[in-house]
Parts: structure tokens; C-alpha cells; sequence
DNA sequence: CTTACTGTACCGGCTGGACGGTATTGTCAA
DNA sequence: TTGACAATACCGTCCAGCCGGTACAGTAAG
């Protein structure tokens, strides 16, 4: 059997992603992915035919993961209202308790050109207008998506300011402010 | 007159700055930092030894700059509640009115290795632990904190999800919040 | 002469990527 | 069934160019 273990395309794509997390996102080498992939060169420039599509790839990849993970949620809280922000608490919630490695790879993709992140906006975009659009309180809607986002860039760049505990506490603090839904009325302050 | 004009460390900084945003984080070269900065190579490297203490005084900079506001922030709430929190708001706000370049020369610093966030760690986990200690609830405070921290890593990453006058709006629901105050009594949770 | 700094020249090493080759699998007419 | 051809997936090598860093010579002020 030839050494293709499933999916070339797949293991490059992990072996750059835990390969940037190593050596630091703008050190990120073909050669070293390759190696690391278990495969020549050749053949990583093969599923790759330049560098900027694999970072393009390493976002996309990343950008859909947690899209698919977040429509999942959604549709779960589906009926309730503010459905969306419910989603994006959960599905953070999940990613810390996986312990799941840090997304490096698109720190690389930004070391590289941010113009890579284009795919990222693309989805918060789409993200930020649903949560304005269904929302009865569009403004406290995006603030827990602002809060949420916070603590994933403090993931992202591993400042580790909150234990887990204590992001778990926060994030049921939001939920609780996301159901209390008070329709922005100032200055009432007790339901 | 030699062509120093009055801090080739500041200038470098600047440059190193501005090139970082023009190539990209993770191509900046000494060679262009040098001449972006109108001076040799030799006088860079005299100045900053090495690429990496370059990173360093990036970053430390970023972090004295953003700090000094913040603190001369607080001292202007000084006395009411949740100085600090009201302060990271205002803070904010400048910044954003400021229409300053974005602190890509921190990113420039990850690319070469995260750990130079050291100093940015050391700040914000400052931060939080007198929001935390200097307010009657130390929860909200850390969600208002990590709301603010979203819209700076929007920022950070040329994501433009808001307008400024929506963020304005969202920082000024913030600080709503932060008034109201409602001290966490958790006697009607509902479960 | 010393201090503080600037400028030039250069080097070894690494990098992206082009390229030609090869083994395996697929397709299809005879 | 077979033989011809092509597509797929990958390998190994090579190279021009750039990068960080060193070495050293220069200069202006005190």
C-alpha cells in the first residue's frame, strides 16, 4: 500500500496547523510541513501549488469547522428566542472543554498577508446581521457576541487571563443576560 | 546636521510599525526596517541587537502607550464605581475616533513568536484583577472587559464588523450596564 | 582617546517554488 | 482480455534570492 494514509489534503493541513503552533506562525516552511505531513515537497506543492493557497485553505478550514459546529447549536436552541447568541455561548463553551489545540494555522494565514482573513470576516458578517436581525435586543445581542469573541482571542493568542471555571461562570453570566432579554428600557431596574 | 532626527529608536519603531502593515507581520526584514527608518542596517542593529529584542520593544511599546491612556482614564472616574471598567470604555472610544493605525507591529512580534505577548499578558491579567477586586460585581466587569477586548481584536484584524457609530452605541450600552449595577443578587434565578 | 553612533560589505543558511520523473489507477476501443 | 493512453498523486533535486547577523571601518562630539 502506497503511504496515503486517507487524505493527504487533510494531513497536510493538520501538520501545518500543530507545525505553526511549534515553530511560531510566520516560521511556517513548506519543507518542514511537508515533512512533518509525511510526504515530499513535490507532493505537498502538489494538493498545494503555492503557499497562499495553503494558508487560504488553513482559514477556510477553520472558518467551516466552527461554522458547521455553530449552525448545529443554533438549530438545536431553535424556537428560543436569541437562538444565535445561545449557539455562540454553547459552542464556546465546547471548544474549552475540548482543550482542543489553539488555531495557530490562521495566525500563520495572518503572518503571511491578512488580506486571509477575508473568509473570517465573511462569516461574522453574516453572523453579526442574523443576530441583529432576530433579535429583540440587537445591541445586547452583539455585545455577547463581542464577550464571546474576546475570550476566543484570548485563546487564540494563549493569554490564559480567566481559568476555565471562571470562563464557564462568565459565559453562563451572559446566557443569563441574553435570557432576561429586558427590552433596553433605562433606568427600570428590578423585573 | 547627520540625519538624526531627534530618537532613531522611536523612528525605527515607527517604521518597523508602518512596514509591518505594508508587507505583512511576518515579512518584515531588518533590511527594510532599516531603510524605511533613513538609516543603515549597521545603526539598526546598533540600537536593537537583534530581530527579536526589536519584537520585544514592539510590543512593550504597544503595551506602555495603551496603559498610560488607560490609567490616566481611571483616574478621571476616579471615585465612581467600576472606574476602571468606564475607563476601558472611554479608552476605547478614543482609540477608535483616533482613527490610529491599527498595532500591527504586535502582530508582527506573534508571528515571530508568541511568546513575546508576555508583556501583554502581564498587563491585562493586571487589569483584571483590580476589575475584578474593585467592583461590587466583579463578574459584569470582566464581561464588559472582554466585550471591549472583541472590538479590539476586531480592530486588531481589520475586521470591520461594526460601523463607529454603532460601536459607539455598544460602548455606551456598556456602560449602561455597568451603571445599572445590579448587585448579582442571585435570588430569582429561575432554573 | 573615548563614547556613541552610523555605514558598507559580506556570508552561510534557508525558502518558495519550478521541474522532470515515476508508480498507480482509470478509461476505452479492439 | 488486452494493450494504448491519460489522469492522479506523489517524489527528489535544484536554484535564485532573500534574511539575519557579523565584521569592520568611519565620524562627530566631548
Amino acid at each position: 500500500m502506497p503511504p496515503v494514509a486517507r487524505n493527504s489534503r487533510t494531513r497536510i493541513l493538520e501538520a501545518a496547523e500543530a507545525l505553526a503552533r511549534e515553530v511560531g506562525p510566520g516560521n511556517l516552511s513548506l519543507d518542514a510541513v511537508a515533512q512533518r505531513a509525511g510526504l515530499s515537497k513535490g507532493g505537498l506543492l502538489y494538493n498545494f501549488p503555492t503557499k497562499a493557497k495553503l494558508m487560504e485553505a488553513l482559514v477556510e478550514h477553520h472558518v467551516t469547522r466552527s461554522r458547521k459546529a455553530l449552525l448545529v447549536s443554533r438549530d438545536a436552541h431553535a424556537g428560543k428566542p436569541n437562538a444565535l447568541a445561545r449557539a455562540l455561548i454553547d459552542v464556546f463553551k465546547i471548544e474549552c472543554a475540548e482543550k482542543g489545540p489553539r488555531p495557530s494555522g490562521v495566525l500563520a494565514a495572518i503572518a503571511e498577508n491578512p488580506g486571509f482573513l477575508e473568509p473570517v470576516r465573511r462569516h461574522q458578517q453574516q453572523m453579526a446581521a442574523e443576530l441583529k436581525a432576530l433579535s429583540d435586543d440587537p445591541d445586547l445581542a452583539c455585545i455577547v457576541f463581542l464577550a464571546v469573541e474576546g475570550l476566543r482571542s484570548q485563546r487564540l493568542f494563549e493569554i490564559d487571563l480567566f481559568s476555565e471555571a471562571e470562563s464557564e461562570r462568565l459565559m453562563d453570566r451572559l446566557a443569563r443576560l441574553v435570557e432576561e432579554q429586558r427590552p433596553a428600557g433605562p433606568g427600570v431596574t428590578a423585573p
